[in-house]
RNA sequence: GUGGCCGUAGCUCAGCUGGUAGAGCACCCGGUUGUGGUCCGGGAUGUCGCGGGUUCAAGUCCCGUCGGUCACCCCA
């Protein structure tokens, strides 16, 4: 057991039955995202280390502890993705994609990388199903990207809270922030040393603090919301008007931030209870910034990012269980049987049953015990007397009814009956 | 990166102040010469995470290491 090799620290293996509720998750998704106009995009799983340092804060715990960066044999640096906004931006700007009709409406289902320590609801690779939706800066594709996230979680069946705050465009925080820090460093001798340090290197995330009394101080700190420009106002009055048109539920929360200069406006994140303190099932927010940051020309957009291990985890915390199913389990004795079963498989499989057989010689006690393992809907019995009488018996499982049928018309009678 | 707890059968765990390992579940076989989910009987499985140390003797104590877990930090 111990010289065995073990998978890498946090990231572990996926099988079920958890893969099962891992592909219902995401096939909701899915169906969600195409609903909704959005088109899968695909980037590579590593980039150049250069365009994560240019996407986020140089000299930062992020960049410097958090990425897995490593040099090919071309001596490149390149870094595993540690989100998957800033390499979606990447390509629509490579390929000039921008260029074409706007917006640009994309899905992505990912593995993400990011070193950090685990924790509940935090591993080294997870993966993300998100949007992106790029060259629209309109209120009303803030408020369609979010009841998008919100139509997933009811789908899946997770209870969430969604948290929604305007962060402004970088003028409303050039004019906020001195004000924040001011008020930060009037209150310093009572802040905790984490928050003191962060007056002066990120002072918004003292609002994350987790420090009973630095939260009492906190309630009193002047807040973005308060310091919007009219423009920015104007925008965050329309996402929320739009929500409530839509009955999309949400609080209004000034304390949520995000980290970074590119981030602008519209910020949101959903929460579930039963998770231990990483609660943040889903996120995401306006990045009008993050294409110039890069480079490319001025170019809004918005999406998110939902943790698919965190839903699962939130969902079986709730005591929700995804059983694999079959529909068909096809049961034999004796080589000509067995091979009547060989041929009856790939008819039911074409007519659309998931079917499967005995594959360890078993007799037939516990070729039923693997069917009801399996949770088999249907067991096709096939021995003898079936033979004999050209026609294979059909057993229900839940009510234990059985039907004698001549093998043509098995498919016709299950599609009717299931 | 920091700290707490944990690491014994496939899984969940027991094993008192050191004397070379157990239960339940799951699995396999049988009771039912061809019928599961209930019941009864039987069976297989561990270098007790790894390395070192103390000791006549270590699953048990000590150190280290790896892994897990929870929290902090961070959160793109």
């Amino acid at each position: 057991m111990s010289s065995k090799i073990t998978g890498p620290k946090g990231a572990p293996d996926l099988f079920p039955p958890r893969s099962t509720l891992h592909d219902e998750i995401i096939g909701k998704s899915v169906e969600q995202f195409r609903r909704f106009g959005y088109n899968r995009i695909e980037t590579p799983m590593f980039e150049s280390t250069a365009l994560f340092e240019k996407g986020l804060e140089p000299g930062s715990d992020m960049v410097t502890k958090q990425m897995y960066t490593f040099e090919d044999r071309g001596g490149r640096s390149l870094t595993l993705r540690p989100d998957m906004t800033t390499p979606v931006v990447r390509a629509i700007l490579e390929h000039n994609m921008d260029k074409q009709g706007l917006p640009l409406k994309f899905y992505y289902v990912a593995p993400i990388f990011r070193q950090e320590r685990p924790q509940a609801g935090r591993q080294r690779q997870f993966t993300q199903v998100g949007v992106e939706a790029v060259g629209a800066d309109g209120p009303d594709i803030d408020a369609e990207v979010i009841q998008l996230a919100t139509k997933i979680y009811k789908e899946v069946g997770l209870e969430v809270t969604l948290a929604l705050n305007s962060i402004g465009h970088p003028g409303c925080r050039a004019d906020y922030i001195p004000k924040l820090q001011a008020y930060l460093r009037s209150v310093s001798g009572q802040l905790c040393e984490d928050c003191v340090r962060k007056i002066d290197t990120n002072p918004l995330r003292t609002f994350d603090c987790k420090v009973e009394e630095d939260r009492k101080l906190l309630e009193n700190a002047p807040l973005i919301v308060d310091q919007l420009c009219p423009e920015c106002e104007i925008h965050y009055a329309g996402v929320k008007d739009r929500l409530n048109e839509w009955g999309v539920p949400f609080t209004e929360d000034s304390r949520l931030v995000r980290g970074l200069d590119y981030y602008t406006r519209t910020a949101f994140e959903f929460t579930a209870t039963g998770l231990g303190s990483q609660n943040a099932v889903g996120g995401g927010g306006r990045y009008d910034g993050l294409a110039e940051s890069l480079g490319g020309p001025s170019l809004p957009g918005i999406g998110f990012g939902l943790g698919v291990e965190r839903i699962a985890l939130a969902l079986e915390s709730k005591g929700v269980e995804i059983k694999p199913m079959l529909d068909v389990f096809i049961a034999t004795i004796g080589d000509q049987a067995r091979t009547l079963g060989f041929k009856m498989a790939p008819k039911l499989r074409e007519a659309g049953f998931s079917t499967d057989m005995d594959h360890a010689g078993r007799a037939m006690k516990g070729q039923f015990k693997a069917a009801n393992s399996r949770n088999a809907a249907w067991v096709i019995v096939i021995g003898d007397k079936e033979i004999e009488a050209g026609k294979f018996t059909v057993k229900h499982m839940m009510s234990g009814d059985e039907e004698s049928l001549p093998p043509s018309r098995i498919v016709g009678y299950l599609a009717v009956r299931s």
